[in-house]
DNA sequence: CTGAAAGCGCTTACAG
DNA sequence: CTGAAAGCGCTTACAG
């Protein structure tokens, strides 16, 4: 019922061969017959079979993309961006929402999706370096998001957390605040980004001469705004002195900034707050959230573009690690008038 | 280099068409031979080629979902809700995020990916009555989510706007209030939503006896948090006196509650609010925000299958058109210890 | 540059 | 119940 290939050879008056030739773009050919063939498909609305297309080549033209759900912000966002960055390529993506704990992860690098897809960008919140051997034994190619390494075994893309967390307290710091709160959580099996978020601040600290005080740091009980609102009010009736909030990602700030307002505390005044993420609503919340933008546009990229690599570069390839840069996105929350700030790039 | 149908026969002594009947499940089999077939598939780890199979029956048992984009919660999680009810069916979800604006809109009806889906659910903003020409113009097994009828043309299903409107506006009346101020937005084309939830607030004042007054209903700007936030605001400064809020969706809400927070007004004992969607983060919030629950989960299993149906009976099937009911969640922001009323269910 | 033919892995009438 | 064969629409050596 629907046009292949050989009716616009038929009307077209060249061989299939030659057709195909055509829709996949080779060189050699001579521009009025492209032109013929061109027309042809154009009259006859032909689309090539993608079926047929992917049978013949082993291809799907689909990439899967794991991640805990789609209802967190931080992995909607995530999502977005590896679909733009896919559709670049003219790739699909399959989103396959596992839920969170480790047992859910690990049976999702089994899913049932797999055989559609031609390899599965990963994004893993509970795998740690322990895995990789696991890793390795997936057939499908891999790439992992996320900050645990894997000893070079795994493609895998990280943001720049250090760096990212290490400007952001600098950035506090250059305002005059010497009393910095670190605002990280436990919850879940982040610890990996949240002790590398950590090393960025006490690097910011020792670089501007002042000792870390550990009664500074606090960890919630969750990655989510009512894990900041929590700790925060914990805070404030310990007492606890500080000018400033440097939060390990944007739900906790805003959850802190929340109490702090509650209680009174003018921001960023009082006390100026950075998260981490750049969240869309981080630009709406009062006052704007200042945060570190982890540029998940490239990160998406980087996984698209390495993905692809793998796919058809197959299991004997040497495994790549990309570190992106970031961008400190300077809001009302603290200061305002500031320029954002460029973070340099690093890969290993 | 994969295992394929031919191999499983040959392992098992059985030809190709019983090992095919072995797999679909059909149903005469003598036990035995299935066992063996079963037991064959099992030890080469068989797993049939999809493309293969789609090119022979002409499905890819991939659907379509089309929404303006994935950052939005009230997106996000109906994509996740679609993906759940499309795992039951077996399906797995494309979602192509469009941006907003009707010329996108109309773009996606004929996007790359139709070629790969079976069918496609299309959550539609701009598209209104007159456009039900160009809908059954599609040739892919369409089914639209949304509040516009296309006058029984298009396969439909809503949520129940008006009946959870009002059930929202009656259960403030019933705590006594009687300044229920309604909180829409004229922002893009939702505006069929806007009108419906505005008859059920209407709805119940007349059955309470009440009259309408126009100065209650005030209209923001944009359905987010900022528009409710601005909203808010110019209505506290111009000094209308009112002791609720009714708001057409939680993220109103959400700016709306945090203003009157901010100016000192105690909720819900000043002002009680209830919003629309069930959005997770309601449940977060401080106080947690009451609100109608559309049934995100009934609405996607309904699409699938309804899309599922026109999959399978072709365009000569007459159009249906399911409406939803809702849960109205009653939490701290309008008196908490109160239990959820249920809606009741109609369908056209 | 172009044509005829094989084959990707599956399902499904058609015969037994 | 089961087997041999055709064909879904495409790409790609292989010959010209």
């Amino acid at each position: 019922m629907s046009v292949t290939i050989r009716d616009v050879a038929r009307v077209s008056g060249f061989s299939i061969k030659t057709v195909s030739n055509v829709i996949n773009g080779h060189p050699q050919l001579r521009p009025e017959t492209r032109k013929r063939v061109e027309d042809a498909i154009e009259q006859l609305g032909y689309r090539p079979n993608l079926s047929a297309r992917n049978l013949r080549s082993g291809r799907s033209g689909v990439i899967g993309l794991i991640i805990p759900d789609l209802t967190t912000a931080y992995f909607a966002e995530l999502a977005d961006a590896v679909m733009r960055a896919a559709a670049e390529r003219g790739l699909a993506v399959l989103i396959e929402p596992i839920g969170s704990g480790r047992e859910n992860e690990l049976a999702a690098l089994r899913g049932q999706h797999r055989h559609m897809v031609d390899g599965v960008i990963y994004s893993s919140l509970t795998l740690g370096a322990s895995d990789a051997e696991l890793l390795k034994g997936v057939d499908t190619p891999l790439v992992v998001l996320g900050d645990t390494s894997f000893d070079g075994q795994v493609d895998r893309i990280t943001m720049a957390n250090t760096s990212g967390a290490r400007a952001a307290t600098e950035h506090l710091l250059a305002a005059g605040r010497r009393r910095v709160l670190a605002l990280a959580a436990h919850e879940g099996d982040i610890v990996a980004s949240a002790e590398l978020r950590l090393a960025g601040y006490r690097e910011a600290l020792e670089a501007a001469g002042l000792s870390f005080d550990p009664n500074l740091v606090c960890y919630a009980d969750s990655w989510h705004r009512r894990g900041g609102a929590a700790a925060m009010t914990k805070l404030l009736k310990d007492g606890l002195s500080f000018n400033a909030v440097f939060a390990f990602n944007d739900t906790l700030a805003l959850g802190a900034m929340r109490v702090l307002q509650e209680a009174g505390v003018r921001i960023p005044e009082d006390v100026a707050i950075v998260g981490f993420d750049d969240l869309d609503e981080t630009r709406y919340s009062l006052p704007a959230l200042s945060t570190v933008n982890p540029r998940r546009d490239k990160i998406a990229k980087a996984a698209v573009e390495t993905l692809l690599r793998r796919i058809e570069g197959g299991a004997e390839l040497d495994a790549r690690e990309i570190e992106t840069d970031f961008l400190l996105q300077v809001r009302e929350s603290s200061g305002g008038a500031l320029k954002g700030v460029s973070g340099a790039n690093s890969a290993a």
